[in-house]
DNA sequence: GTATGCTTTCGGC
DNA sequence: TTACGGCCGAAAGCATAC
């Protein structure tokens, strides 16, 4: 926090999408605001209602600033961890077993030393969870915010986690919750319990095993520092809904000029194009292809915009928001010139 | 049957 | 009563190749 007056205060990071004034969602909020029941993800217009007369301040979300932050603070991370993973821009799991010895206590001061950089260095607090596995950890983490530091032992989990509800557990969201439910599978407890011929028809091989086993505490998910940005993509809520694609097109036009200077910048071929359409009702639809050669030309992406975009709307109707998307993303390698090639 | 490629959808922050 | 962003990564679902 930047500015301390603001402290007990509830405070609104808010996302506005231009279309009328106030639209836009509310991107996070303070533990005030949460007190509320205004959390990410609701609309601003929802969150001032339930502010009622409440003393509050609204803030625009500024994205860069926040990813300078993180990039200190990852820093920071990296420097006292044997492995970190990245997976958001205010999160990472790290694997500590060599640098604790496998002992908790060790990697409890560990976890201090870390906490206690970057409060010295950005004035921020952060919550920990140690754990034997990766989805034990996350729950630990979010079980005391803010400023927390739980250790869970292997000989611990099964009890901590057995009364959480199954939507706490990491990649279950209220998709998978809603369906766990209807088979009254509430609490992880429940669900550790329960066979994989309940679950597979209902989530797939794959996922009813990670499920099972994340309940179970015995989740062997490494941690893995990853490299390299897959995909890169902008979003736009148009002014109105529409089914032109000429409207539309033009209100894209600088996303897609945008997106073309980020994969310029960072040296980036791509060969797979998405053209993403929010419907009027919010839900999403994607018209995509492949091309044959990585390229990184703003022509190929002016090309196949217009294309994949009037597909979309044919099939869809009107859209209410519209994106574009690149993927398979290669690192563009130092191009050596002919005359070195042929000599 | 397994591996691989591509499109579409979902979950998280 | 409704209200409503902009990203990211993962994997489901389907087709084809071996």
């Amino acid at each position: 926090m930047e500015n301390p007056s603001l402290k007990g205060l509830p405070v609104l990071v808010c996302v506005y999408s231009g279309r009328t004034e106030q639209s836009g969602v509310v991107s996070t909020a303070n533990y005030a605001a949460r007190e509320l029941g205004i959390r990410s993800g609701i609309p601003i217009t929802l969150a001032k209602k339930r502010l009622g007369d409440t003393k509050a301040m609204l803030i625009p979300m500024r994205h860069e600033k926040y990813e300078k932050y993180s990039q200190r603070i990852m820093f920071i991370l990296r420097e006292n961890v044997d492995i970190m993973e990245q997976t958001g821009i205010d999160e990472a799991f790290f694997d500590i077993t060599e640098k604790a010895k496998g002992d908790f206590e060790v990697a409890r001061g560990i976890a201090l030393r870390i906490k206690q950089d970057i409060f010295q260095s950005e004035t921020l607090t952060c919550s920990i969870g140690l754990a034997p596995t990766k989805v034990i950890a996350k729950l630990a983490s979010d079980f005391k915010k803010p400023n927390g530091l739980i250790i869970v032992t292997p000989q611990e989990a099964k009890a901590f986690m057995a009364p959480l509800p199954v939507e706490k557990l990491y990649r279950v969201g209220p998709k998978s919750a809603a369906l766990l439910k209807r088979e009254r599978i509430i609490s992880i407890g429940t669900l550790a319990n329960a066979s994989q011929e309940t679950l597979e028809p209902l989530f797939g091989r794959k996922f009813a095993t990670y499920i099972r086993n994340a309940a179970n505490g015995t989740d062997d998910d490494p941690v893995v520092e990853k490299e390299g940005t897959t995909q890169l993509s902008r979003i736009i809520t148009l002014k109105s809904d529409s089914q032109d694609a000429r409207e539309i097109l033009a209100q894209l036009e600088p996303a897609i000029n945008d997106l073309h200077r980020k994969v310029i910048e960072k040296n980036l071929f791509f060969r797979s194009i998405s053209v993403i359409g929010i419907l009027p009702n919010l839900s999403i639809r994607t018209k995509s292809k492949t091309i044959e050669t990585p390229t990184d030309q703003l022509s190929t992406l002016k090309m196949s915009v217009p294309e994949l975009l009037t597909q979309l709307i044919t099939e869809q109707g009107a859209l209410r928001r519209a994106g574009l998307k690149v993927a398979d993303l290669t690192e563009k390698k130092q191009q050596s010139s002919l005359a070195e090639f042929l000599g």
